[in-house]
RNA sequence: GGGCGCAUAGCUCAGUUGGCUAGAGCGCACCCCUGAUAAGGGUGAGGUCCGAGGUUCGAAUCCUCGUGCGCCCA
């Protein structure tokens, strides 16, 4: 024996561990991913499951773009939470990432690098370099995703790029062919007559431009309300774009806006003129003329107008009114001029009201010859002042002025562009019941967490218009229709794309952009309209997200084998898919196959800051997630997510991940307790422990472990995994940390390594540990792997807590009679009426630690005193105090506290018993033993034992 | 402007079908321990349940109208 001052010390079980309190996450869990892939850790967990019942969730592909934000962190993170429960609890639950990789923020990046240069280019070259900068964030990305721990299939990911996804998209495409889904229609785009190209709403600069504001007026016809003064009528409409005026066919008024019949005379003929326009914008455009006096004859709102007809000012058309919600009396006349082909509101109105799309406009930007021909040939812009002088001339003028206003611009060439129909594919909603089948699906065969999911899709399917899928774009797969030579009909069929998807499938879609129409039609294809059988290729790409709408088909069915085909058990997105993803899925699923490509949707909300306000980097209270990680390590960050109900918008702070980190030491250094009292572990079998032998707190204990591993295995089934938190959580810190390790430290410290009292205190430390480990492997499973190898090999029952199933929730163990001692839960209030009292001792100096103090109880209660009796010894042992006597009488200055059973009363004081040298309790017996006059009877007797032991 | 949501201590969450002085954990303050030690334990202080009306014997809970915030659309 040393020469320690303390030379008892020696003989004490203190906990020995090599499991460090520091986390060194930042560290140590690169180490850990490491191992994982090594050893290839995907794979062995197929293998364990490979049979068992398959449950997918399927990944809705982040857009491969930029590096990974907190919501990209969220998402997968929760994600990961489900595949990682859905595996501990037996399921066979693979889980393929992917990528959206085609699309215009990449197209749109490449050609601002190129700049000029982008001109001269062909579009494979285009593509080429857009697919090197998709796949430079792909690996970007997958590299991010990996170090947050994420478990997947990450050497085989699916790509939106992958030769063998697009022909599947292509397949989804005949599919819906073959359904007659699939129409062409105008439709305005923003369109450049300098450049010739289509542009999307990313690639319009808003700049100051002067254009000419007109106003007008349109002479209406006879059939008006009864209501009406005798006529002429006229109803006055206000352009700031008078060369689309070939194309009106419509105005608008709204339907709850107060309109005014006003007439006036003229103030340069003379004449008399009645006219319509809002009620609260008369005067004040009347006075653009100085027109000050007139006479309002009546006032109707805007639905009164509905139906009217009008000669168009210039052209042998008749126009009718009709009603929109957009129209405002903020300025003009409140009375909107519409042409469908030239503006997307009147061509949404168009579509409500069944009006023609009329757009004589070619690509440069030329009035085409469907205009009348003192129009024809001439650039839009220049031609206002043609169609201004035409309608002064005829009378129609009321008033002209040029104003300063914002109008968006070309991003490349810097030039005003205009709205121009062009002819579009789409695919019909109502077409063979799809709305009303896809609403049934929604509302009947698919679940929705959380159950507004259903209202806020079941809302948007309902009203959602047709979906047009073209896009005029180089950075996409193409939409294979081919032009016939002949007759210029766009042919897309079946077959035709069949055969496109064949060819991409060998090829990629490169091989559209580089071959001629006789290589990209199938053999023997002739046009459906002229039965010529030459053809052009057409250049359209598809909207983005019929791609990734495509994915039941290009990755669930595509890899049936390992996925089990579609539809998958989860999707789990954030809220904006329900229009996105969602929605595309379901569309492309239900018109290809007629059913929902999911059983279960989940949601989640967005990150907002400690102030509930949107997180996003220009708002600069953006958190980096890639700089957290670097900070903190993933399971901080992963413990952080799993903390948060994610149903609804989560708060994101720097603070809440100094908070988590906080949690995360806790439940660390709780291992680092169970580990270090546990060191002895390969010295001795668990099994040699009889559970009915065990002391009543122990029971306890391990009823509380069974109940939570009953309450998280139900938490995660439902995924509420803040519950699953706060419950693990709260048993680290206060059951365990607080309460049951506390009491444990007397018996794993000073008994004897192998007795009885301390191997039972170990069995029990030794189940927590072990099903602890695995309660918490889906939130953070670096940590969890590490605890888990700290397992003595026969306890382990896999190699990986992943590996593991979750801890089966066994029946109760034997509790001992409430009847006979104290239960638990009583136990622990009679503890805080005890603890509370020790605090005032404490205050006043009486004694420090807990051991110095004796405790005297009672109660009046007859029944509960008996109990309370037997329950002296607990009690001294959950409360660590020198000593508690249950006493008949009260004494003097004891305190009543209530309490379930009953009532009872305590008193505290110090003991008067001498501390004990080695375990510090303050006991009778010290001073009994003559060989060792400094200790208490169980401590002589311990070291008795460890030196003729030794 | 429309659709779908959310709002309880500084933070994360509980609050069953309306029913005791609204709870928990963390954080915070103060204290103890120094044999889990860049640990551990104890006690305590914190709330106009977003606001205003209404229903009711009684409302955090039900209804109406607001306010703020988020997603989607216009």
């Amino acid at each position: 024996m040393s020469t320690n001052a303390k030379p008892y010390k020696e003989t004490l079980n203190l906990p020995v561990t090599a499991f460090d309190m520091k986390a060194n996450l930042t560290v140590r869990e690169p180490q850990i991913q490491s191992k994982w892939r090594e050893s290839d850790q995907y794979a062995k967990i197929r293998a364990a499951r490979a049979g068992a019942e398959r449950k997918v969730l399927h990944d809705g592909p982040p857009y491969a773009n930029g590096e990974i934000h907190m919501g990209h962190l969220l998402n997968k993170v929760l994600k990961d939470i489900v595949v990682r429960s859905l595996t501990m609890r037996g399921f066979d639950s693979p889980y393929v990432p992917g990528w959206d990789c085609h699309g215009l923020p990449i197209e749109h990046k490449v050609m601002k690098d190129l700049g000029s240069k982008a001109q001269g280019l062909a579009a494979t070259e285009i593509r080429a370099r857009c697919h090197v900068e998709a796949m430079k964030w792909v690996d970007l990305q997958r590299d991010q995703f990996r170090r947050l721990g994420i478990l997947g299939d990450w050497d085989r990911p699916y790509l939106t790029l992958d030769k063998s996804y697009e022909s599947g998209i292509l397949e989804v495409l005949a599919a819906l062919l073959d359904g007659g889904y699939v129409f062409r229609q105008l439709k305005p785009i923003h369109w450049c007559p300098q450049d010739r190209t289509a542009l999307a709403e990313a690639e319009l600069e808003y700049r100051d431009h002067e254009s000419p504001s007109i106003y007008v007026q349109f002479q209406l016809r006879e059939d008006l309300p009864d209501s009406f003064e005798p006529g002429p009528w006229h109803a006055m409409i206000w352009t700031t774009t008078p060369w689309t005026l070939p194309a009106n066919v419509a105005i608008a008024a709204h339907p709850r806006l107060a309109y005014c019949r006003v007439r006036y005379t003229d103030p340069d003929t003379g004449a008399t003129v009645q006219t319509i326009l809002a009620r609260d914008l008369a005067a004040r455009v009347l006075a653009l003329r100085g027109v000050e006096h007139f006479e309002v004859l009546g006032e109707m709102p805007g639905n009164v107008l509905e139906g009217i007809t009008y000669n168009h000012p210039f052209l042998d058309r008749v126009g009718r009114f009709v009603l929109a919600e957009y129209v405002s009396a903020d300025d003009g006349t409140g009375l909107v001029h519409t042409a469908p082909g030239h503006g997307t509101d009147d061509y949404n109105t168009g579509r409500v009201n069944g009006l023609p799309t009329i757009s004589p406009v070619d690509a440069s930007g030329r009035f085409d010859d469907t205009a009348p021909e003192w129009l024809a040939g001439k650039p839009v812009f220049a031609s206002n002042v043609d169609v201004i002088a035409r309608l002064r001339s005829s009378g129609h003028l009321f008033h002209h002025f040029s104003f300063q206003h914002s109008y968006p611009h070309c991003w490349r060439c810097k030039k005003p562009v205009l709205f121009r129909a062009t002819e579009q594919w789409f695919i019909k909603i109502d077409h063979d019941g799809l709305r009303e089948r896809t609403l049934d699906e929604i509302n009947n065969h698919v679940g929705w967490h959380p159950s507004w999911g259903r209202s806020r899709i079941e809302a948007m399917v309902g009203q959602r218009p047709d979906w047009c899928i073209s896009r005029q774009r180089a950075w996409g797969v193409p939409i294979p229709s081919l032009r016939c030579k002949n007759c210029e009909k766009s042919v897309l069929t079946a077959a035709s794309v069949r055969h496109a998807s064949r060819l991409v499938g060998e090829h990629g879609t490169d091989v559209w952009f580089r071959s001629n129409g006789d290589e990209l039609a199938p053999a023997g294809m002739s046009c459906p309209g002229c039965g010529a059988s030459k053809f052009d290729p057409e250049y359209d790409i598809l909207d983005v997200w019929f791609e990734s709408g495509s994915s039941w088909r290009g990755v669930l069915d595509a890899r049936a084998d390992e996925l089990g085909g579609a539809p998958a058990y989860l999707y789990l997105e954030g809220s904006d898919q329900h229009r996105g993803w969602f929605q595309s899925s379901l569309l492309t699923s239900m018109g290809a196959t007629g059913r929902a490509p999911f059983e279960n949707v989940l949601t989640h909300g967005f990150i907002v800051d400690d102030q509930g306000m949107k997180m996003s980097k220009s708002g600069g209270n953006a958190i980096s997630a890639v700089k957290a990680v670097e900070q903190y390590g993933a399971d901080v960050l992963r413990l952080y997510v799993a903390s948060l109900d994610y149903a609804d918008d989560v708060r994101m702070s720097e603070r809440g991940i100094k908070e988590a980190a906080e949690a995360y030491r806790k439940i660390r250094n709780t291992f680092r307790f169970l580990l270090g009292n546990l060191n002895d572990y390969r010295g001795f079998d668990v099994s040699d422990i009889e559970e009915s032998e065990l002391g009543h707190l122990d029971l306890a204990a391990l009823a509380e472990l069974s109940r939570l591993t009953l309450d998280v295995g139900r938490n995660y089934e439902e995924f509420e995994f803040y519950k699953v938190y706060q419950r693990l959580y709260e048993f680290c810190a206060v059951f365990l940390s607080s309460f049951y390790l506390d009491v444990l430290k007397d018996r794993l410290y000073a008994e004897e390594p192998g007795s009885t009292a301390r191997r039972q205190a170990q069995y029990v430390l030794a189940r927590i540990h072990r099903d602890l480990a695995r309660l918490l492997a889906p939130i953070i499973p670096h940590t969890a792997e590490e605890v888990w190898s700290y397992l003595p090999p026969s306890l382990q029952e896999a190699e990986s807590v992943h590996v593991a199933l979750f801890p089966a929730s066994r029946s109760e163990p034997a509790q001992v009679s409430p009847q006979r001692i104290v239960a638990y839960h009583v136990v622990l209030q009679i503890r805080e009426g005890i603890l509370r009292e020790l605090e005032k001792l404490r205050a006043d100096k009486v004694i420090g630690s807990a051991q110095q103090a004796r405790v005297e109880i009672g109660s009046l209660d007859v029944g509960y005193l008996a109990v309370l009796k037997r329950s002296a010894a607990v009690l001294e042992e959950a409360c660590i105090v020198s000593e508690v006597l249950v006493q008949d009488e009260r004494p003097e200055g004891a305190v009543t506290v209530s309490g379930q059973p009953a009532e009872y009363w305590v008193r505290v004081g110090r003991s008067e018993y001498a501390k004990c040298e080695r375990c510090w309790n303050h006991r009778k017996t010290v001073g009994a033993d003559a060989e060792h006059p400094t200790l208490c009877e169980r401590c002589a007797r311990v070291i008795r034992a460890l030196t003729t032991g030794a």
